[in-house]
DNA sequence: TGGATAGAAAACCAGAAGGTTATGAAACTA
DNA sequence: TAGTTTCATAACCTTCTGGTTTTCTATCCA
């Protein structure tokens, strides 16, 4: 457990990327543009949604890091910019050490309860779930 | 690249989890639960807002499965639940690879535009970025 | 020159998010 | 019993989101 209690990267970054995630459509896109780029239509295909609607989703997107946009004469070929993922995972990986040993945990504590309910008077304790 | 192209776990389950993490008052609530359960009350103090504002925010984790909520007399202490996190994790981990070589891209990436530019006079294409 | 194609931008709308204050409900405490 | 503490719920407000349709711009092509 190597939690700092503080949030190491920028917390707007974080805000943008896990709210940029949220969305389906937008982790389609993503998981579309990891096999390579791709033009707005193209990216528009699988969906049924206007087109502006993708550009809404590309626009969050790009606002977040996530993507680059190019051009090639009307087209404009989308990347995926994978950065601020690998900082949602730095972010997510503090947590790693606990649901990795949560099980273990959950039985300390239980016992621990368990314990506690034994030696008070104290009655009504912690029915967790 | 080892990616699908489908998503593994449920969608809603990853709308549910990404959104949540993506206000900043949730993100410090979870990072506090993480050194173990603590009351609404506790949980609110370091934040100027009102008691119901983190009641919502809990009411959201807890929608999320990220955190559990028990019953100690008046007190409603929230345990974290990290499986969420972990589920989150998997769907970045896609990515990973790609991450890891951007760099490695980058550099190939930068090394051939600059050897066009060394080459070239002027022709405008691809300016991604 | 005059379309067609690709995509963005604008205007609009319904519903969700995030905050507030006020009130209500349990359970402890004097 | 009355009061306090802890928390949830309700009602309300404002802003953000995600979608629509319509229109505009830029580029290719015949």
């Amino acid at each position: 457990m190597k939690l700092t209690g503080y949030e190491l990267a920028d917390p707007h970054q974080l805000d943008a990327t896990f709210a940029a995630l949220a969305d389906p459509t937008r982790r389609a896109i993503l998981t579309r543009l990891a096999a390579g780029e791709a033009t707005v239509r193209e990216l528009a295909a699988p969906f049924s949604m206007s087109q502006p609607a993708i550009s809404k989703h590309l626009k969050v997107l790009e606002r977040a890091g996530l993507i680059s946009r190019g051009r090639q004469a009307q087209r404009r070929p989308c990347r995926l910019r994978a950065e601020p993922l690998r900082v949602a995972t730095d972010w997510l990986a503090n947590y790693r050490d606990f649901w990795e040993e949560s099980y273990q945990r959950l039985d300390q504590l239980l016992g621990e309860v368990q314990r506690q309910q034994a030696a008070e008077i104290e009655r009504p304790g912690g029915n967790h779930e």
